[in-house]
RNA sequence: GGAGGGGUUCCAGAGCGGUCAAAUGGGGCGGGCUGUAAACCCGUUGACUUCGGUCUUCGAAAGUUCGAAUCUUUCCCCCUCCA
């Protein structure tokens, strides 16, 4: 077997190939350039899209030549898959925003060096804005049909539950494939990875450069990917685990890691970080925490560097464990903005904005839930004064897990 | 086009003139147990509060009433069945 592939199976990252013998020879003979989509409908990708990028380095380190297809295009159509309803569609100016923003993400995890395997970013909208409708429908819309495309889940579904589709969204799959054909043709792509759900716009793909111009394409994808909690990856209770910074700092990136179930913590050390199979399999029954705490660091290091998951380990060290005041953790800082030098915990907490509520502190406060240099705060006309702080530090708390350094100044 | 059903707090879903900031379940948050896990148990879950209350919410607007999520009118949006 290839390399790549079995590597890209033994990590879990294999779901269903459209012609893996195939695929296989060809990529045993030669360098190819393969491609994933990003839809550019959010500010940044979270932990959701993680996967793909790691198929996208996966094989970049098998030096074949990753392409990032930004969807800047089909954005602004909207991929009607395992959606209900109609997504709202985006301003121009927000989508440029978009791409840049998930562009640098992107460049945070391949290697932009070497000429050979280097990545290769486009935008479908370079293309797509230029299309002439008759000559398209002509081209390109002759190979549809749609006895075919009304079969496939994503409209399927939308027509099961009378869920309007408009015909926009209808065309999105045509889009798609047409983009797999543009890449194929300019850029002699032969590969299309995604998740299983974009299997029916994959094969698409496929099919129309097998019909258009009789060359082979393949098509890769993945499982889609659900924490044993049963959730959806990507998605907490809490919000996004972005990958920019800006959204979700390292810390608490770190912290999403070290917080992953049991049952996934092996799986997930396969498939987000760069440790050798052979490897993982010979610690796999080390400390279920240590193997978290690797999984953070690699993870973390990852994303935002050594120096990033380092301190974010330190932190939580500081945080869980000792009583001293950690210098890692979250730092924000206050003035007192009266003349009697003091704040009450309401106030500290709100300026702290951990949480954002009075009523909502002041239940946590009832709950025995906030504390000051660990020692739980019982009640909310709780005065903070200078005499709480230790050289102009504090450490709040709220709950085990969020703790943060208070520095007057 | 004809006949019905519905839009309720994060989600699902009760309520159908006052006792409703709104049952119940899920989720979230907090506490306990533990391992920053899972499971389980308990509490909590609109905002503000001098803890007496006050204010804003039940698709939108207007109205009836001492009083409306609950009744009326108009509007918007969804769904089911028939053609």
């Amino acid at each position: 077997m290839n390399k790549f592939l079995k590597e890209f199976k033994d990590r879990g990252f294999f779901y269903q190939c459209t012609d893996e013998k195939e695929l296989t020879s060809l990529i045993n003979k030669e360098k190819i350039k393969g491609y994933i989509g990003f839809d550019c409908t959010a500010g940044s990708l979270h932990v959701g899209s993680l996967l793909q990028i790691m198929c996208l380095r996966l094989l970049q380190k098998n030096g074949h030549r990753p392409i990032v297809l930004l969807g800047g295009g089909t954005t602004r159509i909207g991929d009607p898959s395992g959606k209900d309803k109609t997504r709202k569609i985006l301003k121009e100016d927000e989508i440029e925003k978009n791409i840049k923003n998930i562009k640098s993400i992107l460049k945070k995890f391949l290697d932009n060096d070497n000429p050979d395997t280097k990545p290769l970013f486009v935008n479908n909208y370079t293309w797509l804005k230029n299309l002439n409708y008759i000559s398209f429908l002509r081209d390109i819309g002759k190979h549809f049909t749609i006895n075919r495309m009304l079969t496939f889940d994503s409209v399927k579904l939308r027509l099961d539950r009378e869920q309007s589709l408009s015909y926009m969204e209808f065309n999105y799959m045509i889009l798609q494939a047409y983009d797999f054909l543009e890449l194929n043709k300019k850029e002699n792509c032969v590969l299309q990875m995604g998740g299983s759900d974009q299997w029916g716009n994959i094969v698409n793909g496929v099919e129309l450069i097998k019909r258009y111009s009789n060359n082979q394409a393949f098509g890769l994808t993945t499982p889609l990917i659900t924490l044993a909690t049963g959730v959806k990856m990507g998605k907490t209770e809490s919000g996004a685990i972005w990958l920019d910074e800006k959204f979700l700092s390292a810390y608490d990136y770190w912290q999403f890691w070290r917080n992953i179930d049991d049952r996934d913590v092996i799986k997930f050390l396969k498939m987000f970080t760069d440790l050798k199979i052979n490897e993982i399999d010979t610690i796999k029954d080390k400390d279920i925490n240590e193997l978290k705490i690797l999984l953070a660091n690699q993870t973390t290091a990852m994303l935002h560097g050594e120096k990033a998951a380092k301190n974010s380990e330190e932190a939580a060290k500081e945080a869980f464990s000792g009583d001293s005041l950690g210098s890692n953790l979250p730092k924000v800082n206050i003035k007192f903005e009266n003349e009697e030098k003091k704040i009450s915990i309401i106030d500290l907490v709100l300026l702290s904005k951990l949480e954002n509520s009075k009523s909502e502190i002041r239940r946590l406060v009832k709950g025995s839930a906030i504390k000051i240099n660990d020692n739980v705060v019982s009640d909310e006309k709780f005065i903070i004064n200078q005499d709480s702080f230790e050289k102009n530090y504090l450490k709040l708390s709220i709950g085990k897990k969020r703790h943060i350094k208070i520095e007057l100044s």
